[in-house]
DNA sequence: CGGCCGATCCACT
DNA sequence: GTGGATCGGCCGA
């Protein structure tokens, strides 16, 4: 009987379109991001991989998110761009986390991608993590992965998806409910009890290994 | 303008 | 499991 192994091959892939983008439900959003892949191309270089993990924040009505209560500040406006918008930011002085603006223009939905299973332009990525990239811990995290990426808050946040440099495709790799885990979000405690609603999915570990 | 703190990571124990 | 790194955003004075 034959042994399943890992399928790396790239499928001929689209990008995600607009209407993807304006889904109105954030947390489906979420969910639906699972097992897409997110490019990067800077100066020529190319990078990606498979999205294996996001937390959905819901705006206006969502203590976690940096838009609650409506805030408008010169850090959160890009959350209140159009969905497609990338919203990159600074988190603990050292790290740009990225994500995916989402919905209508004036509603800041956005979905943080939290991690990322490497697949294309792997030397690229190494030399950017300074690790290889079968380490554990090597794109497992929304700071690392955007490191491998070669993503930065100063440079890329208001990038369009649609027509940058970072995109995201959908190469028809299927994730089955059963393959998913969802659970509370990660580092929104102050949230209230906003902290333990279920915006947090995840592709098992075990399930990362075959695709 | 000062101070607090965060959607994190890693080295060290 | 714990704490240090490191700095922009935000709020209050």
């Amino acid at each position: 009987m034959k042994k399943a192994s890992p399928n790396k091959q790239i499928v001929p892939g689209s990008k995600l379109d607009k209407r993807f983008y304006l889904q109105e439900d954030v947390v489906e959003a979420a969910r639906n991001l699972l097992g897409k892949y997110l490019f990067t191309r800077f100066d020529g270089q190319l990078t990606g991989g498979i999205i294996t993990e996001t937390e959905a924040y819901a705006g206006v009505i969502d203590k976690a998110s940096h838009a609650f209560g409506g805030r408008r500040t010169n850090r959160t406006e890009t959350m209140y761009s159009e969905g497609g918008t990338a919203y990159v930011y600074l988190c603990y002085g050292m790290y740009s986390l990225f994500n995916v603006v989402t919905n209508k223009k004036d509603i800041p939905h956005a979905v943080l991608i939290r991690a990322l299973h490497p697949v294309v332009g792997l030397d690229i990525m190494e030399k950017r993590r300074k690790m290889k990239p079968a380490s554990k811990n090597f794109s497992g995290g929304p700071g690392t992965l955007s490191i491998a990426l070669g993503i930065h808050f100063t440079s890329h946040n208001g990038l369009p998806l649609a027509g940058s440099e970072i995109w995201i495709e959908d190469r028809k790799l299927k994730i089955a409910p059963s393959q998913i885990t969802i659970g509370p979000r990660v580092g929104v405690e102050s949230a209230g009890k906003d902290a333990l609603l279920p915006y947090r999915f995840r592709i098992r570990p075990e399930d990362l290994l075959y695709h």
